[in-house]
DNA sequence: AAGTATAACAACCGCCGGGAG
DNA sequence: CCTCCCGGCGGTTGTTATACT
């Protein structure tokens, strides 16, 4: 295209910035606005291409960002957002308030994804390693570790196919820009709509061993989250896990990880603060998450966080009555609840009702 | 204490898409 | 419709800090 280069190699600066320069460039943003960021360093007296002022401004110097440590919070919300979204950052940088594209994309680089590679997932695919299984794993954790991965693609299958179900609507309601734009967050539905993401292949693989043992259970409806007091709740025949369930005082994680079942073992470490938080995207739907504490367990509570993505919206319709992406669920409300009994040793005090 | 390896993060580079002319 | 400019994005590199031997 013959496009000329951002910046001329000549007399321009590169590398660290110094206090200096960050000075310049705050004041004359502050002062003027960014403008046109090629015709920026003139202006503020800056020996910089306007990309790199850019790109100090927008990661570094902007007023609203967040530095620091990542909550855990965060990371299962990066984790969750890369099995859907893969390596958009941009994209998943909306669901972090504050945090930039860049910084999750270093953290996931430095951080996240050689956790995951541990754990046997591949980071990309976040499909389980089929060779890494074998090689440090126990043969008794096998299963345990199939467990949680189909729970693991199954969640993710069920958050895509509700992302596809939310683009379809979006799409045919046609909402106005600016009401997506008042909340960061807001970005991904629309981009979504306009630009669904490339289809990923199914990775049924795990998810029909998964199967053969139990189905019918994935999904996690979202109502009532913010109330303190809400109990187990069924959506149709999905279980819901609301926020008061056993975290904090009746720990539902600890008491998780109490049963002698396949779970056992990960406990360790394990504290008690665990809490659900809901973060609205502004487009209409929701995502909820596992909050704090599950690092020493992180991998079954990955699997079940990752489930709790795939929330069924506001409206109690649910992904279970969507067999448009060749999904199905079966099951019913007394094997769901029993099933889950036999897994996870809800406190006495739970209780359990449909939701309709 | 010195040298080396690794981790963490800031910044750069090249490409792409949208918009203007 | 074409070309060019610009902003944005994601991959990658370079630098610094920290841990380890």
């Amino acid at each position: 295209m013959g496009r000329s280069p951002c910046c001329e190699k000549a007399g321009l600066k590169k590398g660290p910035w110094t206090p200096e320069e960050d000075q310049k460039l705050l004041a004359y943003i502050e002062q003027h606005g960014h403008g046109s960021w090629r015709a920026l360093p003139a202006k503020a007296g800056l020996q910089r291409c306007g990309k790199s002022c850019r790109l100090r401004w927008i990661n570094y110097l902007r007023p609203d960002i967040k530095r620091g440590k990542f909550s855990l919070q965060e990371e299962q919300t990066i984790i969750q957002l890369h099995a859907l979204l893969g390596n958009r950052w941009s994209a998943i940088a909306t669901h972090l308030p504050k945090r930039t594209d860049n910084e999750i994309k270093n953290y996931w680089n430095t951080h996240l994804k050689k956790r995951l590679t541990k754990m046997g997932i591949d980071p990309v695919t976040h499909k389980p390693k089929t060779n890494a299984l074998g090689s440090d794993v126990g043969q008794s954790k096998d299963a345990a570790n199939l467990s949680h991965m189909a729970q693991w693609e199954s969640a993710r299958l069920e958050a895509e196919a509700r992302l596809v179900r939310e683009s379809k609507q979006l799409v045919s309601n046609n909402p106005p820009q600016d009401q997506l734009s008042g909340s960061t967050s807001a970005h991904l539905p629309n981009k979504l709509a306009t630009a669904p993401p490339p289809a990923r292949p199914l990775c049924l693989d795990v998810l029909k061993a998964w199967q053969g043992v139990v189905s019918g259970m994935f999904g996690v409806a979202r109502d009532n989250l913010e109330s303190p007091t809400s109990t187990l709740k069924f959506q149709d025949n999905m279980l819901s896990i609301p926020p008061a369930v056993g975290f904090g005082g009746n720990n539902f994680v600890g008491n998780c990880f109490e049963k002698p079942n396949q779970m056992q073992g990960l406990k360790e470490n394990l504290d008690d603060s665990a809490a659900m938080h809901e973060m609205t995207d502004g487009g209409g739907g929701g995502a909820t998450w596992f909050q704090d504490s599950f690092r020493a367990a992180e991998n079954i509570m990955e699997g079940l966080s990752d489930i709790l993505i795939c929330d069924s919206g506001e409206q109690n319709s649910s992904l279970v009555a969507d067999n448009s992406n060749g999904i199905t669920y079966s099951g019913n409300f007394e094997d769901d609840k029993n099933y889950w009994n036999s897994m996870i040793n809800f406190n006495a005090s739970t209780t359990w009702s449909p939701v309709f």
